[in-house]
DNA sequence: GCCAACGTTGGC
DNA sequence: GCCAACGTTGGC
């Protein structure tokens, strides 16, 4: 199993919308960006990933589970473009923030942190450790 | 609100 | 196939 990060501006789609679908989930629509698409490519079901809020919050919220492989974005006719759908797992019980992140010098080669304006990006095994140890999971 | 970084587009 | 121009993202 492999992990992941999904970045979302809080007003356009955030966590409290996604936790609202349940178990049904929600396809990760949108995406315009071939790195990020091709990531999702690569996703299997039961992949899990961080849901990250940027812009105001710049936060780790919670956690997600991809529950459906890469397919047609919905959003838009144009082909070149898949999603995968993801349902909420559960909630950070400690959000982690931005800062957080980057004071911890563990965390230094996170995409998040050397490119943050990837939308999709891979985390390591360690890196997955660790957030979730300052998540408090 | 600003601006740096980055990705995409399109003319050549 | 290169690269300038442009648009968008997201941290600050």
């Amino acid at each position: 199993m492999r992990y992941w990060l999904f970045k979302s501006e809080t007003s356009t789609w955030g966590w409290d919308q996604q936790v609202a679908k349940g178990d049904a989930g929600e396809e990760w629509d949108g995406v315009r960006n071939y790195q990020a698409r091709n990531f999702m490519r690569e996703m299997e079901v039961g992949d899990r990933g961080f849901f990250y809020h940027s812009q105001k919050d710049r936060e780790i919220v919670g956690i997600i589970e991809v529950i459906a492989k890469a397919h047609p974005d919905s959003t838009t006719d144009d082909d070149r473009w898949e999603c995968v759908d993801i349902k909420a797992v559960k909630a950070l019980s400690t959000p982690v923030h931005l800062d957080a992140i980057k004071a911890d010098e563990r965390l230094a080669d996170m995409v998040l942190v050397k490119n943050s304006r990837l939308s999709v990006q891979p985390v390591t095994d360690d890196e997955w450790r660790i957030i979730s140890d300052l998540g408090g999971l």
